[in-house]
DNA sequence: TATAAAAATGTAATCGATTTCATTATAAAA
DNA sequence: TTTTATAATGAAATCGATTACATTTTTATA
């Protein structure tokens, strides 16, 4: 495989004037021009990003890293930052941490080492001290979930608002009896989205009952299934269930089925995210939509800024609840 | 941020000393040993992969180009993939082409311009040509869906045979009218799984129908809605669908329970990957699994070869039919 | 036509590592 | 102690591009 010399040669010209033409700069003759680049061709020749990004100090490569590939919440804000990116002539590297710090250093060596550029991160949480330190040499932004206390330039939305709004429309439609299916406190957004929870209720002079908030380790069916259990079983069962997750909510969803009780009519249910697969359910699953594409497309352009070297602000996005089945009579 | 130049110094060794205690040689001195170890903690210093790189002439990146991550069938491949990767000291870069050929060549050039050692594609069929003339010069492995003529190894089932066993067991429950909803027949899955479909048909007697085999454009949920809505329209209508792939099937199942009717009792349906969500639906979803850890696993494998440049060879391997609710009583 | 200014091109340093070959230090053998 | 073999280290070339600066060629001006 041909390199920059022997183009150069088979012009009969010097590499710069070859890497001039290269890079598209316009003090080469038109003459001169045709030549390298009929060289070019004839030699198949194809320029290495390794020798330009070793000079440029530069890889052109950005890092997303997310807990698993498998929850497709994520699928959207990969679209939306991929979008950005190879706008801005950048490729973007998909890495699954599965929340596992020996798993995440892989991926944090390859920015220290030089082979990526920078880092969105969806998962702060797995350990926070290196994030921080990272952060201090490298551009890294948060997307969607994030430590406010790091200093790291964050894009999300408004938990406490959207679990606000999603509660209320609940109670809107009659129920009083709602159960809170969150996930663990560690996490910041599900701090805020029982804090919006509390205060739908309060508005509203209905009292909170601490059976009715069921905490899970994991955002996954079989977490929401379990969790589902536990509801049915409760002695004053709620008529409204508010799981922080589509998929929670569409384990929810399934065992409510095998009880043999009906959705929305028997328990209305909500979720979040606003997943493909949340409108493929049996009923159609009434959930919030975070705006993923942009918050996506913002997080990429808050990377790259960084990468420039400017100051980024954290940014907070507009949320919607969309109405569907679950929660319609 | 310091480079190998200043390691040197400050350790008062050259850079070919450093260089050698950062690759484990064990042709240094104990004692210059730990003089560079300091060094380098002092410093902060980690060594740029693009130096190295460049140098070496490799980049130690592996691409996995996929039409859609949305598709929960590549996730488990994918997985299977980095395992191997990871332990052979590899990362992976997750491509999403959307079948699109300019999407699929920012990739390909990728590998062109050695920033990524070799290519795992799941969708050869977007631009055979380009493909085959890529795989003259770089490593390229076909996995699951693959182009036969390019000469390009690949890894996958028996397709036809799946398809056969999966209508086989349609008819052993008791099923004639049994309908086939298939992909588009320019990919050779389709081609395959339809030759299955009519094996088992004929061993058993059974007349084909052609109105009974319904092409969709895509693999998707949607479409499963769309041609179940044909099927149900249907004046003789079939009591089982075999569809192609487990959304397809998801969408057969919506889409029956829309219009009212039953399954498995007026309708037995079976799909095609075991995806997670094929046991989340209600009922839970017949299916053939395909070992997809393991093909990942094995195409990782086949690609690192190449990339030493041996001679691989392409493999099949076996699937299994899983049998849940939407096909018992 | 002579001279100055502008355009085109070339030379060589550089990015940060690895690695060959030469050289020096150390240990073993005579 | 001297010689020889071996281990440890260093100097410098190399990978393939970009780019500052120097030089040559061309064009414009007087």
């Amino acid at each position: 495989m041909a390199n920059i010399q022997q183009v150069a040669k088979q012009a009969g010209v010097s590499v710069a004037t070859v890497s001039r033409v290269l890079n598209g700069q316009n003090t080469v003759s038109a003459k001169t021009k045709m030549r390298v680049e009929e060289a070019i061709k004839k030699l198949n020749y194809e320029p290495s990003l390794l020798g330009r990004n070793l000079r440029t100090s530069e890889s052109r490569l950005l890092l997303i890293l997310i807990p698993t590939i498998s929850n497709p919440f994520y699928l959207e804000i990969i679209k939306g930052i991929e979008q950005v990116a190879i706008s801005q002539n950048y490729n973007i590297l998909l890495c699954e941490t599965d929340s596992n710090p020996q798993k995440e250093n892989i991926y944090f060596d390859l920015v220290r080492k030089k082979m990526a550029d920078g880092i969105i991160t969806m998962d702060p949480a797995v350990n926070v001290e290196t994030l921080k330190k990272l952060a201090e040499n490298y551009a890294v932004i948060q997307c969607s979930e994030y430590e406010e206390c790091t200093g790291i330039p964050y894009v999300t939305i408004d938990n406490e608002e959207a679990s606000y709004r999603a509660v209320k429309h609940l109670i809107q439609i009659g129920h009083h009896k709602i159960a809170l299916m969150n996930a663990d406190e560690k996490y910041l957004f599900a701090r805020l989205r029982k804090m919006g929870y509390k205060r739908a209720l309060e508005e509203n002079g209905i009292t909170l009952k601490n059976e009715y908030i069921i905490s899970t380790s994991n955002l996954g069916f079989e977490n929401g299934q379990y969790a589902m259990k536990k509801i049915l079983n409760l002695q004053d069962r709620p008529t409204a269930v508010f799981a922080v997750s589509d998929l929670l909510a569409i384990g929810a969803l399934k065992e409510i089925n095998i009880a043999g009780l009906h959705v929305p009519n028997d328990i209305a249910v909500v979720g979040f995210d606003k997943i493909d697969f949340s409108n493929m359910t049996n009923p159609t699953l009434t959930t919030i939509a975070q705006p993923m594409r942009k918050m996506g497309n913002v997080a990429a352009r808050m990377l790259i800024e960084k990468i420039k070297g400017e100051e980024v602000e954290s940014i907070i996005l507009d949320h919607e609840l969309v109405i569907r089945e679950s929660t319609s009579r």
